[in-house]
DNA sequence: CTATTATTTAGATAGTTGTCTAATTATTGA
DNA sequence: TCAATAATTAGACAACTATCTAAATAATAG
């Protein structure tokens, strides 16, 4: 898990507004596009730094690329708030931070 | 509480050390200082981030300016995590995003 | 009051980021 | 194969950010 990636991608409302978008089920690059007022290679640019923190998966289904949320990462997420403000030894998984 | 200031203010890892320091206990700008390898303006300069983020709050004890963290703003970070990853109506709370 | 210590504010600068338009790549239908 | 559609990559640029040094503010000790 790539924790400096992972908090960089949440930090942009734009991003968050398409893990929002993609909570409602996975898109192609241009039904989310739909949704923005944002140039297409804008928001390729996020979805780019999304994937980069492994929140976002895309495949290529024919012309479309899908895009996709990837929820197991909530968890680390979940993990990293523990490590910066909970009880110190909840999870000992305080390596390099 | 501001979304926007709170996930920034997570998003330098400078400010997250910041944020595990305090974690053993309050301490004064100095003090933190001695433990970062960085211009103590640098380092006020995080902490007012921080503190916009109200993830700090500070009180000048004679010359010292006493900083600690504020934990209840963890709840909220919680929250803001569902609201992005978690099943939909977990807390209505979902004003403008 | 003045000197000292603690911290912040001001101002400058290099590097990063978000956005755009234009060009490129990839896929499919005819 | 060619044209059309979908999406990305490339390159440019303004705005923002993290950092520094120097100067300013605040509090205390003598």
């Amino acid at each position: 898990m790539k924790q400096q990636a992972l908090f960089k991608a949440l930090a942009d409302p734009t991003r968050r507004q398409i893990l929002k978008r993609l909570r409602r089920g996975s898109a192609t690059a241009g039904e989310i596009a739909d949704d923005f007022d944002m140039s297409k290679p804008s928001l390729s640019h996020h979805f780019n730094v999304l994937k980069d923190a492994e929140l976002l998966r895309n495949e290529r289904r024919g012309q479309h690329i899908v895009y996709s949320i990837n929820t197991t990462v909530f968890e680390d997420a979940a993990g990293l708030l523990l490590d910066l403000f909970g009880s110190s030894d909840k999870k000992s998984k305080r390596g390099k931070q």
